[in-house]
DNA sequence: ATCCAGGCGGCTA
DNA sequence: TAGCCGCATGGA
C-alpha cells in the first residue's frame, strides 16, 4: 500500500533537531496524545473535521520534516491542515537564534543552547487543551496530574484503535460543559478542579471565548481575558499564552518547575522568592517562554 | 508521618 | 494592593 507522504517546511532550520524534541515530548508515559515509537512520533489530529492519525520523523535534512498518514486509508487527506498544526506544535516556524546568543549573556541560562541544540518549545495548538491542562496540573505533583489529565482524556476523547495503539483526541469542550461535577470528582478531581473545567468548557462551546477572539488580543489583552475565567490565575493565563498563543514573552513566576530549575542551576539552598525570581526574568523579555521551556527541559534526565 | 506539588480564590486589613 | 489561608489529594 502507498502511504500518502507530506513534508513539512523547517525554518532556521540549523537550530533544529526533531531527535532534541523527542525527550521533552517523552517525559511522562501516561502521555496519551502522542507517542514516541523509536525515532517516529505517532500522533492522532483532526484534519477537517475527520480524525487522522500521522506518522512524523526526520527528513533527510532538518530543513523538513516527514509525516505519513497511518489512516484513514485510502483518498488522500488534505496537506495544509496537517502541516499547519504539526508546524504549531513543534513551532517549525520558529527562529530560536537571537535567543541562543541571548543564552550566551545571561549566566542563568548559559549552556542551555548547547546542551539541548535544537529542541523547539512544544505547544498546544488546540485553546481548550492549553486552558484546561493548567487546570488541571495547578497545585499538585506532576505524577498525579499526568494520571488526572489520561483519565480526562480516555474518558472523555475521541478514540481510535489503529493497529495496536490506542489513539486520542483531547476531549472536545462540548462535552466537558455537559458534564456534572459529579462525574469528575471519582476520578479524583477536586470539586474546585471539576467546576473549573466545565465553566471554561462552557465558555468555549458556547462561544463566549474563541480562538478568533483571544487570536485578535495583544498579550496583555489575552491574559486578563483568561484571568477572568474561574481557576485561571496568571500562572495559567502565562502557560496558555506560551504554549497556545506563543507570546514570546510569557513568563511563569509562579511555576515551582522553573523555580526548582533556577534553584539547581545557581546551587541556591532554597528556591528563589518572587523577589529574586523577579530579578532573575526582567532581562529575559522575549526569550522568557524559551528560557522557561529549556529551564523545564534540564529537570529532564540526559 | 510530614512536606510538597509546573496555584487559585477569597477574605482581611 | 498585599498578605495570609484553606483547599484537596497523591507522591516521595
Amino acid at each position: 500500500m502507498i502511504r500518502q507522504k507530506i513534508k513539512i517546511p523547517v525554518k532556521d532550520a540549523t537550530n533544529f533537531s526533531f531527535a532534541a524534541c523527542l525527550p521533552f515530548l517523552g517525559r511522562s508515559d501516561k502521555e496519551c496524545l502522542h507517542y514516541i515509537q523509536g525515532d517516529k512520533l505517532l500522533k492522532m489530529l483532526l484534519v477537517a473535521g475527520e480524525p487522522v492519525v500521522v506518522e512524523i520523523t526526520a527528513g533527510t535534512t532538518a530543513a523538513y520534516l516527514q509525516a505519513t498518514v497511518l489512516a484513514p486509508a485510502g483518498d488522500p487527506v488534505p496537506e495544509q491542515p496537517i502541516i499547519d498544526y504539526i508546524t504549531h506544535w513543534l513551532h517549525l516556524d520558529g527562529v530560536l537564534q537571537p535567543f541562543y546568543d541571548y543564552t550566551l549573556t545571561d549566566p542563568l541560562l548559559n549552556g542551555l543552547a548547547q546542551a539541548y541544540h535544537g529542541l523547539r518549545l512544544v505547544g498546544m495548538p488546540d485553546l481548550f487543551e492549553a486552558i484546561s491542562w493548567p487546570i488541571i496540573g495547578q497545585q499538585i505533583n506532576l505524577t498525579f496530574a499526568y494520571t488526572l489529565r489520561q483519565r480526562f482524556i480516555t474518558h472523555f476523547g475521541y478514540h481510535a484503535r489503529i493497529g495496536e495503539t490506542d489513539f486520542y483526541l483531547y476531549p472536545h469542550p462540548a462535552v466537558i460543559a455537559a458534564l456534572t461535577p459529579e462525574q469528575l470528582t471519582p476520578m479524583q478531581f477536586s470539586r474546585s478542579k471539576a467546576l473549573y473545567l466545565i465553566a471554561t468548557a462552557r465558555e468555549l462551546a458556547e462561544g463566549r471565548l474563541s480562538e478568533s477572539q483571544l487570536a485578535a488580543m495583544d498579550y496583555e489583552e489575552a491574559r486578563e481575558r483568561l484571568i477572568a475565567l474561574k481557576g485561571i490565575g496568571n500562572w495559567s493565563a502565562n502557560y496558555t499564552l506560551m504554549k497556545y498563543r506563543r507570546f514570546p514573552q510569557s513568563v511563569l513566576l509562579e511555576d515551582v518547575g522553573l523555580q526548582n530549575a533556577i534553584k539547581a542551576r545557581l546551587q541556591l539552598p532554597a528556591k528563589p522568592t518572587m523577589a529574586e525570581l523577579q530579578q532573575y526574568t526582567a532581562p529575559w523579555k522575549e526569550h522568557a517562554a524559551y528560557a522557561t521551556f529549556y529551564l523545564w527541559r534540564s529537570l529532564l534526565p540526559q
